[in-house]
DNA sequence: GGTATTCGTGCTCATATGAGCAACGAGATG
DNA sequence: CATCTCGTTGCTCATATGAGCACGAATACC
């Protein structure tokens, strides 16, 4: 195609795209047959010279969903547009929203819900609406009295997506981090404690998010872990959290000795269950996104635009 | 339209727009008939959930093109897309080069063509293709040896497009603007000069830029003006000049007694002219821009997206 | 210099899409 | 409670578009 096609290409378009003329009085116009202006037309799409937008809160990119789907093996993928996204806050409500949306038209709809606690999921819990499902019961999947500000969104999100879903929410009665191992396991023999870990366990879907491993994790904000503490975790090599578990960029547990003192279900049983949605967004997280992703702790993941095509460029 | 349609013309457009299905396909794939499918698409595109753009350094933006014409009461407007562009230089550029395609494209092609100079027009003269006309002859119609750096601007435009046209050029061999009166009125006197005005009244068409009114200007550069005479004449209400002759938001002349002393067209001969091209880009300009086209400066204006849109929403 | 090949062109035909219309149903109104 | 009105729906038909094909010109190759 030589400069003069490429050209006229452009004029086309704008005709078309632009003006809304017929492929046939663009031929007009241009003094072309209305064949040679749809090939102009098709080419100038095929050299990326039309971009194509959709710009609403809820537009997903269908397209890169395949590509997550295929190329990174997952059963599911959920893309947000980041078309038009300003804040950090609007990005990860859209991605909230979609998660909940999803949940939404899952079928079959899952009996026990295991979940996770965080900002990311108490958004999602807000945005799920009254009646999403009839019966859903949601169990804790692990620890998360929070200390210090802001008490109860850990519980506020599990009690949220079960009274929406018309079902109960059973919550675990625990810390997310203990300070000795021994209390830990004290806490894990407790008959009500190891019942709800067995009740998690035996859920049908899991959905969790990941933590960034900085000073803003949600760890550090509810007083498990001192700030530090996080440093010299990435220090180890961490990039983030899953259900309170620090991993690195293989997904591997950074320190063996802090995760055992981490109550509630291990990775490798979150790996093994047949569902397992993960919503994760923000640049911040794209690290710990990689992680999840390559060492398959979700079989589903909701996400941002720009965040899927970090997992797929690297 | 309610809510559940809007999410379902998001839903069809992602499936049309981004995975190329038939409205068909999308109709079986959402449980929809094929026109309810197009209805959804057609409120979509109604209600801007969807956006073309044409991604190319020559893409035009038609629609606004014909405001323009149609609010402004412009003879012709060509206005490039800013979609894309990084810098101002792209952006000058890109005003240039289209500015460069409609004088190649010009029927019929003037005999005598009146140009000022500057940064813009020394852009143009560049992105003008050899041969662009046959025989066109080319003159100053604004005083313009450059006293400080890159001497000889003014000359190159003028001789540039004329050589690229197949004909020669015209130069006014007078400075911008003359300390004083007297020296002004006896260069105008001068048979040369005299010839060479004489010849630029009778152009068949005018082509020229505007400059802003600060310290940025090609007068303050070339040492005609002070910054702090800019500054002043900024005081008097100045909003940038034209052919060397500085006027307010309404077209007026700022500073009639500095007028006096600059040698060229008058912006009332320009006025009268029934073609005059200006070329004005850049948000630094979008006043100057204003002033020429409410005043009726130009009949032709070419500039960019940004520019366009600021002169119609004022 | 003749022949083969490739590319672009204008076409036919099948398909996708949009305009306009009649029928229907929900809600308003007497 | 009957009727009216308006908006929505699914349709028919006209039009716009894309796929595939045969031809001819330009180029490469023997």
């Amino acid at each position: 195609m030589d400069e003069v096609d490429e050209l006229l290409s452009i004029r086309a378009a704008e005709l078309y795209y632009e003006e809304n003329k017929t492929q046939d009085e663009i031929g007009q116009a241009l003094r072309l047959t209305r064949w040679k202006v749809g090939r102009l037309l098709a080419q100038a799409k095929q050299r990326g010279f039309i971009r194509i937008e959709i710009l609403h809160p809820r537009a997903r990119r269908l397209p890169i969903e395949r590509r997550l789907r295929d190329e990174r093996g997952l059963a599911d993928a959920i893309v947000v547009s980041s078309a038009g996204v300003t804040t950090a806050e609007e990005l990860q409500a859209r991605t909230a929203q979609a998660a909940a949306d999803y949940l939404t038209a899952l079928r079959p709809v899952p009996r026990t819900l295991g979940v996770s606690w965080g900002r990311t999921l108490f958004d999602l819990s807000q945005h799920l609406r009254n009646g999403w499902a009839t019966g859903v019961n949601v169990v804790q999947i692990n620890g998360g009295v929070s200390l210090n500000r802001r008490p109860g969104t850990a519980a506020a999100t599990a009690v949220g997506i079960a009274q929406k879903g018309g079902g109960s929410a059973t919550l675990l009665p625990s810390p997310a981090i203990l300070e000795r191992l021994a209390t830990k396991q004290a806490i894990e023999s407790d008959r009500v404690v190891a019942g709800v870990i067995d009740l998690a366990r035996s859920a049908d879907a899991y959905l969790f998010s990941a933590g960034a491993a900085d000073h803003t994790s949600v760890h550090v904000e509810s007083g498990y872990l001192a700030a530090s503490e996080v440093d010299l975790l990435v220090e180890k090599g961490a990039v983030g959290d899953v259900v309170g578990r620090y991993i690195d960029s293989d997904g591997n547990i950074v320190d063996p000795a802090l995760d055992a003192r981490t109550v509630g279900l291990t990775l490798d049983e979150l790996r093994a269950a047949p569902l397992s949605i993960a919503v994760i967004s923000g640049p911040a997280k794209h690290p710990v996104a990689d992680a999840v992703v390559r060492s398959r702790l979700c079989t589903v993941l909701v996400t941002d635009e720009a965040t899927a095509l970090h997992l797929l460029d690297g």
